[in-house]
DNA sequence: GAGTGGTCTAGACCACTGA
DNA sequence: CAGTGGTCTAGACCACTCG
């Protein structure tokens, strides 16, 4: 029975080695969130990498000197946030963009009518250059750092529907070219998990309509003026440290932007 | 130690109630879905309204001869999904639409700067009429059947920002009136709930970029042409029952809607 | 059949609320 | 203080996968 750290009940020693000072929020941690975190660090360190298997529940309990059930509830929350998978019979396995099935979780852009099949993916631009004062702030930067700017074009049955402009933070993406991401087969996500080792935990979105400027336009294969969607998306990694921002334009004229609410 | 029904492990009987003749999924049911099946059913008959207690969990225990921890499990789903509300210390309550502070968890819409304060609304309409086909369809009634339909606009700090088109059974809404929403202070949902014991759950939203129309671009206040956030929201009640249909246009030059990817 | 995750139990104790 | 939800344990048994 370890108690761990806990700012309230602690086994012995001093009542709090959080809040020194100003009495903040009591900041109780119960055992489970404890072993989350220690699970979540291995995870970030790298101790199982995307698609392994982690050990077994018995197993983690034993090393953690803590109830099988304990090690349940923190893989549970852990598998909450897509973080892990679970599969009954197998064990539990990391979770990874490459052969998600899912490969729409993050694209949530839908055909109007029909299946939701593979769009043809081209490469427009791919170059290193200095960060803009805007990218610098969103990618938690210093404006000049360097960075990777990456345009793309996916298009549905011939026909151009997203325009991708993409930023990167240089250092985590160093050998990345055009080539490489054309090659590459499968969620551009999953690249950058088996290559660079960056995998996206989570993003947010801001979506506005704007009207289509003569570059998206032609692009796009619209009138210029054409209204688009447009999703900033920035995206996050283990420790919610941000590594990709996006900005989408998207055509709506056959396809829709699908969202649920809970 | 009740088993009640369960197609694999039944105390006794036959082996399953259900595929009674090709065999489908197996269909395991664990007990503590069963028993959030069970709250369901009392949640929607309307046992215990929104923002009452629900009985403690022992008392559930004693009730549906299980142990505390199975009925919390069934709870801890429910709460899950946003029908429950757990509070330490004082009980497990029917979630409200009420007195939610969160009165945007429906309303995705934020300024790009500033607080997400309250927006004044204004009713333009509230009339009953008959369904469209589409509307029809999308409320899963009979093309003609009675429907209310309310038009609204939403201004943020004097400027016109939302234009939202709502279309509701006109069965379950049969008083609703542009004064009875008027007189109601709080969230439209809050007056759904209280009103027409009609208890939103969760929601679909289909999102695409257009051009203000006439109409819309006066409504507004904005140039014919301008580009809209079309948002077109499907929402449900207990069991999966749509129960609203609406479509918004939003002005989406000081706002964005947000979403967040998980 | 051995090993994995999934369910269920019974009981102890902790944290929080409110009278 | 009693009553509520929240955590943790230890052990039994079930469902699933794969060799």
């Amino acid at each position: 029975m370890p108690r761990m750290a806990s700012s309230t009940s602690a086994s012995s020693a001093r009542p709090a080695a959080t809040d020194p000072a100003f009495g903040a929020a009591p900041a109780f941690s119960p055992l489970y969130r404890q072993i989350k975190a220690l699970l979540t660090r291995s995870l970030q360190g790298g101790e199982w990498r995307p698609g392994e298997a982690i050990p077994s529940e018995v197993e983690l309990a034993a090393r953690f000197k803590v109830s099988q059930g304990t090690v349940r509830k923190a893989i549970d929350a852990l598998a909450d946030e897509n973080l892990l998978v679970r599969r009954q019979g197998k064990g539990t396995f990391v979770a990874t963009h490459a052969e998600e099935h899912v490969q729409f979780r993050f694209l949530r852009l839908i055909p109007d009518e029909g299946e939701v099949g593979g769009m043809a993916r081209r490469f427009i631009d791919c170059r290193r250059q200095r960060a803009s004062s805007d990218v610098a702030r969103a990618l938690a930067l210093k404006a000049g750092d360097a960075v990777v700017q990456v345009r793309r074009v996916l298009s549905f049955r011939g026909k151009p529907v997203v325009l991708d402009d993409i930023w990167l933070p240089g250092q985590a993406f160093k050998g990345l070219t055009a080539d490489r991401l054309a090659e590459y087969k499968g969620p551009m996500y999953g690249l950058f998990e088996s290559e660079f080792g960056v995998r996206m935990i989570r993003a947010e979105e801001k979506l506005r309509a704007l009207a289509a400027d003569a570059e998206a336009a032609e692009l796009l294969e619209l009138p210029a003026g054409a209204p688009l969607l447009s999703v900033e998306r920035l995206s996050f990694t283990y420790g919610d440290r941000p590594v990709e921002l996006r900005r989408g334009l998207y055509d709506t004229t056959t396809h829709h932007y699908r969202n649920e609410l809970n």
